[in-house]
DNA sequence: GACGATTTCTTCTAAATATACGAATAAATG
DNA sequence: CATTTATTCGTATATTTAGAAGAAATCGTC
């Protein structure tokens, strides 16, 4: 093990987070889509961490938004994900999926 | 979080992987099954830690094999997955997919 | 237009959990 | 008892957790 392409589920769903919310995916935002889509309320602690981990293994970049205008709020750090991080992510989901293929469960694929 | 229901990717692959083998699910079989769908090798450290984990919190049961009859061998210990084990497994995978859906990737799904 | 109140977003810290490896151990057969 | 297959153990590293603290922006008021 030990290589950086590897992902965990939350690196993956952060991705994903990334990749759904373009080009507005900032720390909060991803924390939200998350929690909207699969019920899961990470902590800001864990999702910072793991951008961080993320942006340091050169699967997404960031950069700083402008004001936003609206009532108060700090300047957002906005990520985007790289190719290096579409790849990565494309062969975790490849290899969850051959673990699924041709099982019988009701989810939505499979 | 610190919800019992919940798990992690290399827990949802050992699910997958339980499932699929059934009824022959058992450490070296599960290791080898991982390997051979997604090209991921876990020690036998990681495996046996995450199965008694998970027979632990209710997701799988086991029971101890018969004498195989081939050449040496310890006994094996069989794991079968249990109703909680399904039902926490779906949810993983449906949270997974609800990240995904309506993504372009060249994935298998998407 | 300065000031403090308010809002939004990010950083930090320490502890709990999970994963990684592979050597050691156990148990079976020829 | 040598060999084979399977599981357990010990220890190191990495990830995740939670929420309080801190930083940066706007608003309202004087």
């Amino acid at each position: 093990m030990v290589d950086v392409t590897d992902l965990t589920l939350i690196e993956q769903q952060t991705l994903l987070g990334i990749m759904r919310l373009h080009p507005n995916a900032y720390g909060v935002s991803i924390r939200d889509e998350i929690k909207l889509r699969t019920d899961k309320e990470y902590s800001f602690g864990s999702i910072y961490a793991i951008l961080e981990r993320l942006e340091d293994r050169g699967m997404i970049e960031s950069r700083v938004g402008e004001a936003t205008g609206s009532r108060g709020g700090r300047k957002k750090l906005y990520f985007t994900i790289t190719g290096a991080g579409e790849r990565a992510l494309q062969a975790s989901l490849n290899a969850m999926d051959a673990m699924r293929a041709g099982l019988k469960l009701k989810g939505a694929f499979a």
